[in-house]
RNA sequence: GUGGGAGUAGCUCAACUGGCAGAGCACCGGACUGUGGCUCCGGUUGUUGCGGGUUCGAUUCCCGUCUCCCACCCCA
């Protein structure tokens, strides 16, 4: 039997409606806002996540679907083409390419599949979707204003709370500018060299390679030295420290609840100043249920004009997950089964499906020949309001027999009033 | 990439130290020709993840492999 391969998943009925049900909201909620949908290419050239993402994350140097491409023509040979591991970088792609700073303020956002070749696990899968959102354009537009992260991250709450999400926590930090970063990087590195050697594997690895991921350490025996490292707060300078002093203010003022955590860091090179992540604790591990932050250079580093930006990425699949609501509560039932009586009436049924489902009204077709009782139990199953029966007696004189298929209680229903009778119902 | 656990019917799970693969639910048919949910009877439940090995005999023991789950790394 050929199976889904490894860390790819097929998502079935009733679960997609689950799904049906987020991505609704999320367009509904995401336009008030007054974003609007972008769709990029699901593969790009490697080169632009190795220069938008960075060449040293771990997504580019070893998590990356990557293949050369066979064209034969000059232009194409051997051109490396990868499969998405993200959306912002083809998104700022796209905003250079078609010189979208001419439409001033850009709000986007995105629904779709990406790829990542890691190890699979609860809530991480080798094809995941993401849901984000990237508000760009030159700093005359607005977009670099505190403003932008403040109304962002109170969208997200938003739509946390229409979606039913309850016991989120957004954490919340700046990691600066590039020479902040790179002066506490420098004094990171100092204050753990004299005791990095009292520290995990991982951790020495850390110290000299990315001290920042240090922050992460899980490590108990390791936390005391963490607790005494430099703090990020200290070495903003003056322009960033005022402009997360103002997201904090707005933040307030719009009565989102956050947690200040000066040990969050993002993983992806071009993150700047305000960085956070959404958690929820149903999720195991995998508890970030989507995270985000400034990339004020992107842009540049990728050939473009200066146009600072903020933007977020939801883990789909981890969304679903700690949703509170059932694939049952989200799923619409059939308003009426359709039971056609005996040999010829196949053919009045459709006809009656085609008039009711003209009203918006769910229908489900039997087949004349199945016996009542299997039709009523059949409509029963699919959880469908009424059954309606279509023999020689309804046909003929144009009164149908429309049966409650929860209580039972079945009444005698004019053809042109039907859709009105199932409808009334709703 | 590393470590641990698990794979038996559509689902949830049994099967002693190696001895005829089972139960519940679900599904299909009948009792019951135009009135369901209850009841009774009957039926399929199946390459025991896959491939090898040991054995008279393997769901069981051994080796390999695949997948899933949990955790690490890292991220959404």
């Amino acid at each position: 039997m050929i199976k889904a391969i490894r860390g790819t998943r097929d998502l079935l009925p009733p679960d997609t409606a689950l799904w049906n049900f987020v991505e609704k909201t999320v367009g509904e909620v995401f336009g008030a806002y007054n974003f609007q949908e972008i769709r990029t290419p699901i593969f790009e050239a490697t080169e632009l996540f190795a220069r938008g993402v960075g060449e040293e994350t771990d997504i580019v140097s070893k998590e990356m679907f990557t293949w050369e491409d066979r064209g034969r023509a000059q232009s194409e040979k051997n051109q490396l083409l990868t499969l998405r591991p993200e959306n912002t970088a083809g998104v700022v792609r796209a905003y250079i390419e078609h010189n979208l700073q001419q439409r001033g303020l850009n709000k986007l956002y995105y629904i779709g599949p990406q790829f990542r070749r890691e190890r699979p696990q609860k809530g991480r899968y080798r094809q995941f979707y993401q849901i984000g959102a990237e508000v760009i354009g030159p700093a005359s537009s607005g977009s670099e204003s505190p403003m932008r992260d403040a109304e962002l991250l109170e969208m997200l709450a938003t739509l946390l709370d229409r979606l039913g999400v309850t016991g989120w926590t957004l954490e919340l930090n700046s990691i600066g500018c590039a020479a902040d970063r790179a002066r506490y990087n420098e004094a990171l590195r100092q204050a753990l060299d004299p005791v990095k050697d009292k520290m995990c594997g991982d951790c020495q690895r850390r110290a000299v390679t990315n001290p920042l991921r240090v922050f992460d350490c899980k490590v108990p025996e390791d936390q005391p030295i963490i607790e005494q490292l430099p703090r990020i707060s200290e070495y903003l300078d003056e322009p960033c420290r005022q402009h997360f002093g103002q997201v904090k203010e707005i933040l307030t003022s719009a009565g989102v609840p956050f947690t200040l955590n000066d040990r969050l860091v993002r993983g992806l090179d071009y993150y700047t100043r305000t960085a956070f992540e959404f958690t929820h604790g149903a999720l195991g591990a995998q508890n970030a249920i989507l995270g985000g932050g400034r990339y004020d250079g992107l842009s540049e580093s990728l050939g473009g004009p200066p146009v600072p930006g903020i933007g977020f990425a939801i883990g789909e699949d981890r969304l679903v997950m700690s949703l509170g609501k059932t694939a049952e509560e989200v799923s619409r039932k059939p308003d009426v089964y359709i039971a056609p009586l005996g040999a010829g009436m196949n053919k009045e049924a459709i006809r009656l499906a085609r008039e009711l489902r003209r009203h918006n009204i769910v229908a489900e077709l039997g087949d004349e020949t199945f016996r009542l009782k299997k039709s009523l139990e059949t409509g029963s199953k699919l959880g469908a309001k009424y059954a309606l029966i279509v023999g020689e007696n309804e046909v003929s004189t144009g009164v149908f027999a429309l049966k409650n298929l929860a209580t039972g209680e079945q009444k005698s229903v004019a053809r042109n009033e039907l859709a009105g009778a199932i409808r009334a119902s709703q």
